[in-house]
RNA sequence: GGCGGCGUGGCCGAGUGGUUAGGCAGAGGCCUGCAAAGCCUUGCACAGCGGUUCGAAUCCGCUCGCCGCCUCCA
């Protein structure tokens, strides 16, 4: 049933077998020097959709998210800030963890920091040292790519072409540019930690095969992360693997990257605009929706324009549900497996919500044509596909006050008194609702 | 330069051989105290040029344009 593209493969995999009951996935998570930004929120997004996906066909799912909390980057923070690298990454942590519950992304099974496998790290660095497939030099410990057997394999480049073009800084010591540092030696005054080869500390593609190896065991069903993680750092991490003779994930998944007026938003480029910021200002659910407004692969823009069409379009739908007064029916579901249908291929979101908003339009017909069953069937429908993707219903609690000017409303206008009743309107818009006037009696939300 | 991908109506965005995707915006109508909302109707859409086919947005070739990766990055 569940079919997704396998970027190792370039092509689409049955995901599940058909017995399995269990699957098990790693998904490489933030490394902790700055705030989430609008990208890390696309990733998490699609992974914890694949998730709850998955976990409404009926499987468990077991999902690995490490947090990288060494590194270059929060060293320098920390040196700016006069703190101590681990205070910063624990900052960072806590922020990222905070925000995503905002988001209402499911928390992993597990979160493993870097810092907490080193040991494990260093015993897979020893191994690789001792069968010959990793060697020292003056600044640390390199994987020799020439003892991977067709390196490289996930990107699908050429690997003479890939030298070429390779514009990673050419160490004399290095027995091939592609090369890559397993363990990076540092001075003992700079962060670090003990090993065999010296004070320093693990290289990033290093930390990934541990903890997944390690909490997951081998040939774990799925390894997944952003698009540009595909070369070199998933990549490495497979080169890795190999070379230990393990058996990595049986597939690949990677998200497309968001985009802001066509550019990727990135880190480096600097045009990140802040999940917290976006979060505040838009809330979780029309967040959610922007993001799974584009199928995963595809590159996202997202910006104030997208942000907005997206609460008018949620909108719509929560207009419906209210328009049934919350009295959905769970029973019938009608276009519910459709709705799945479309998720279990490559989870096509756009189509999913092509058939979500065709529900919608079909209940408000329903309702303007007196069938209220039918339409608290389809209100049902809707609401258990809202509760599928995670952006569920909208939680509206109508203080008393409020409720109490909308019933003073009713009277003001069933006695024609239409200049209270739009006064009364007024206030409300003051107060933060919107009413709205239908055949079934007034609606109220929140502006 | 190499590899990967993309170019769909005003905007976003599905669709891999043959009936309307869907959303947002726009137009007309119905409903309506007003305002919204809702419903109905409405848009000669598939980068360009060739080819295959009874028939192509969908397959093949070429051209043009865009993006990503090749360096830390979700």
């Amino acid at each position: 049933m569940n079919v997704v593209y396998d970027t190792a493969l370039g092509e689409r995999v049955q995901l599940i077998g058909p017995k399995q009951g269990r699957f098990t996935m790693y998904v490489c998570g933030p490394t902790v020097d700055n705030s989430a930004h609008l990208g890390h929120g696309r990733l998490a997004i699609v992974f914890d959709l694949l998730r709850r996906h998955l976990e409404k066909r009926g499987v468990e799912v077991v999902m690995v998210q490490n947090i990288t909390d060494v590194d270059d980057k929060i060293i320098d923070r920390a040196k700016r800030s006069g703190r101590t690298p681990m205070e910063v990454a624990r900052e960072f942590e806590a922020a990222w963890f905070s925000t995503l519950d905002r988001l209402r992304i499911l928390r992993p099974t597990h979160s493993p920091r870097a810092t907490e496998w080193i040991p494990q790290m260093i015993g897979m660095i020893a191994e690789m040292v001792d069968n010959g497939s990793a060697y020292r030099i003056s600044d640390g410990v390199y994987l020799s790519v020439d003892r991977v057997e067709g390196y490289p394999r996930l990107s699908r480049q050429d690997r003479d072409e890939l030298l070429a073009g390779a514009r990673v800084e050419v160490s004399e010591e290095k027995r091939s540019p592609l090369d890559f540092a397993l363990w990076k030696l540092a001075s003992a005054q700079e962060y670090g930690f003990d090993s065999p080869w010296g004070w320093g500390r693990p290289g990033w593609h290093t930390e990934c095969v541990a903890m997944s190896l390690g909490l997951l065991g081998e040939g774990f069903d799925l390894h997944g992360g952003g698009m540009d993680l595909v070369f070199p750092h998933h990549e490495n991490e497979w080169a890795q693997a190999a070379v230990l003779g393990k058996r990595f994930c049986r597939h690949w998944m990677h998200n497309g990257l968001v985009e802001m007026a066509g550019e990727k938003m990135s880190k480096s480029i600097g045009n990140t605009m802040s999940l917290a910021e976006a979060l505040d200002r838009y809330g979780p659910r029309p967040l959610r929706l922007a993001y799974l407004r584009a199928q995963y692969r595809s590159p996202l823009e997202m910006g104030e324009a997208v942000l907005e069409e997206a609460e008018r379009a949620l909108e719509r739908i929560d207009d419906f549900i209210r328009r049934v007064q919350g009295a959905v029916s769970a029973a019938a579901a009608p276009k519910m497996e459709e709705f799945a249908a479309a998720l279990d291929d490559d989870l096509d979101t756009p189509r999913a919500f092509a058939i979500l908003f065709e529900a919608v339009r079909a209940g408000n017909a329903a309702i303007d044509a007196g069938q209220l069953d039918a339409a608290r069937a389809l209100a049902g429908s809707v609401a258990g596909m809202l509760d599928w993707v995670g952006i569920g219903l909208e939680r509206l609690e109508i203080p008393g006050e409020i409720a109490e000017l909308v019933a003073e409303r009713e009277r003001a206008k069933a006695s024609r008194d239409y200049v209270s009743a739009d006064r009364i309107r007024e206030r409300l818009g003051e107060l933060g609702y919107v009413l709205k006037d239908t055949r079934d009696g007034p609606v109220i939300s929140r502006a």
